[in-house]
DNA sequence: AATGAATGAGGGTTCATTCAT
DNA sequence: CATGAATGAACCCTCATTCAT
């Protein structure tokens, strides 16, 4: 039988989470030292390994939670009823960007996270595009396929392209969205305007096309 | 005279390139050791020391090269006098997995090094993104622009955002191309016809839209 | 509150540092190794690095510390009331031979410290260097001067001359000593008579000059 | 019977000892390379393995050579005849001065060499030492007895003694010449006067003694 | 004989992990 | 349970020495 091996004082625990996460974030896995987050949770390094057993597992567990605690705290209901396409990416990327403000570090520890897949020793890399996994697939739902369905879609065209389309255009702003924040840690929600304008463009030329269909060349 | 340094043995020089290439590739910078380096390229540790000075002049020369090696294969003329624009991006994209199949690991690394740029230690980081912005304001030809300058546009479509667009769909092959053929290295062009029309699909509703335009409703 | 840095056991530190002490005075400061010092001071490798950081470190730690063991040993008033200067010399010369029988190792270090000092790494050497003006100019005392000040002089004398020429013989014995006593570990105190009247011949040359002043030839 | 291992290109030998010479002169033992010594000598590294079979072997043979080669050019009659000791020991400085001057490299591996004695691989250290000896004990001719031969000497003063502190006392401009001909290469002979002015000083306190024979105090 | 490319043992330093207290 | 001092495997790089040509 297993033994219940450890009381966790869960105060301590969400500190070094909480280091650990703007470590990860800030230096990825391989340049985060455990001594950095140690001191940053004002906590002893042996803890660290009596709670998570190893490095490794701290960036799992922290992917994980951080994960977690984004899409706990995202309330995708908001922009459910949108009277268009527009508005609802608009309000959407409004909402997206708000988290990032309110969330900088776990934003930057999931992008970060999903950038360095590639480089973690082979086998945390695995554990972590399950991770990605499982939450893509079962816990992020689809708000786009519902405004589609409302909208008239030309004969042939495939629902789920389009859905993909569209949240490659929407996941476009998170880049430049944490530079901006990152560069201006004061930075309002309004300054990130333009670049919203931008993607906005990109989702009308989805929904018309860039072809002029008034030009019967040929 | 004596001679500046050292007469290099391009056969060696090349064993060590490709070794640094495969291993970098799939293990990045700092999970690369040299010795696996030395070892895969049947030469002394000394000698990678001897022809490239350090590790990270070795990774810088290795990226260098891949790029060179990519962009001097790479005949962009091949999908110049294409008819329209999907018969363009389907020739274009055979040609790119055709060479990612030609030259797998020159792919992976160039992959890889632009995905762990921001893991790279400083100085390594800036010179790897010159590599990067040289390779793309002065070598890379705008293919797309010249296709798009004869096709009518609709009035108000800036032609930069629908290039911006149309490079997004076509960046989008590689990582599935990547893992396909690291899945089966035998794996062959036709077999790539599947994600190729998935492109396809993209680039038409870049076109014409997914909207019905025959459909008034309200 | 976070302790600024390492709780330091200076049983072990002090290990450490004899150890070195050791080696440095044996091999100097190149061809000492830190797993030899590490082995000497029963103490792994990592633990000298996180209490004096470098090699280098360690080297100029130990000098200092061994110069600050020997003058917080050395008590200079013993021969300060001494009826003339003969027996001021042979006094200071029995207690300094006294003490390098009592901390062979430190005298030892000192000496070959000041020896090498030419062929330290630039940055070490300066450091060092400093070290020695430091020690020389605000701790040692000059205790040849106020003897002299008591004795007439020859017109035309410079002290300071004299007081050069004074320590140069007081410090011949110093190589001497450390042979004889390396040679013999037991040796007594008594043995080194013979280089002490030895050096006493010349401070005696030194008082009345070897010509002799009956002899009027020519 | 042995077989006379290797014909020597004389010339090329000379190089290397020259290089050889220059560069433990002013770098050391350990801080020489033996790349350095080769380029510098327009000779591949691996002759001076087949010359002189290790580094530490060539260092002892430049050791040797420049022993005999500084010894070999010294004429010491130059001040044998000289009318009294100050102007022996003038001569005799001017003359060594002189030396150092054409010389430099020569003498400063002399220096460097008898400086690092400490500092030599134990072997190496104990192979240089006798040179040292030999070279001492029987090569260098005693010019000082001669002249004090000459000289009514005090009853009761050992003849070795003074010859002793003679020595040290001409040895002594060795160090601060190397310096003055270090900083300003073009110095000229006359320049050296005021070291020389010192060393007398030091002469005629030996001559005399600094004590006020006149004094009858107490 | 002469070359210099190639070797690889070793050295200083880092840092995840352990374990005695 | 918590600590953090201690460990030592690993890693990059240097350079004397070798040896095929």
């Amino acid at each position: 039988m297993a033994k219940s091996r450890l009381t966790i004082d869960s105060e301590k625990q969400t500190r070094i989470l909480e280091a650990a996460m703007h470590q990860f974030a800030h230096h990825g896995f391989r340049d985060t030292k455990t001594d950095a987050i140690a001191q940053a949770a004002d906590v002893s390094k042996g803890l660290i390994f009596n709670y998570f057993g190893s490095k490794a597992n701290l960036y799992l567990e922290t992917v994980r939670r951080t994960y977690a605690k984004i899409l706990k705290a995202a309330d995708m209901s908001v922009w459910q009823d949108s009277p268009d396409l527009e508005t609802m990416v608009a309000r959407a990327l409004r909402y997206k960007i708000q988290m990032q403000l309110d969330y900088p570090d776990e934003f930057a520890l999931a992008m970060q996270a999903y950038a360095e897949v590639g480089n973690l020793p082979a086998e945390l890399r695995t554990k972590v595009a399950a991770i990605w996994t499982t939450v893509t697939e079962n816990k992020v739902p689809d708000m786009i396929t519902p405004v589609l369905k409302r909208l008239p879609m030309r004969p042939g065209i495939d629902t789920q392209t389009v859905v993909n389309m569209m949240t490659m255009m929407m996941n476009l702003i998170g880049e430049p969205a944490k530079k901006m924040i990152r560069d201006d840690p004061n930075i309002q929600i309004n300054d990130f305007d333009p670049i919203i304008a931008q993607v906005l463009q990109y989702v009308r030329i989805l929904e018309y096309g860039f072809l002029d269909p008034e030009d019967k060349h040929d």
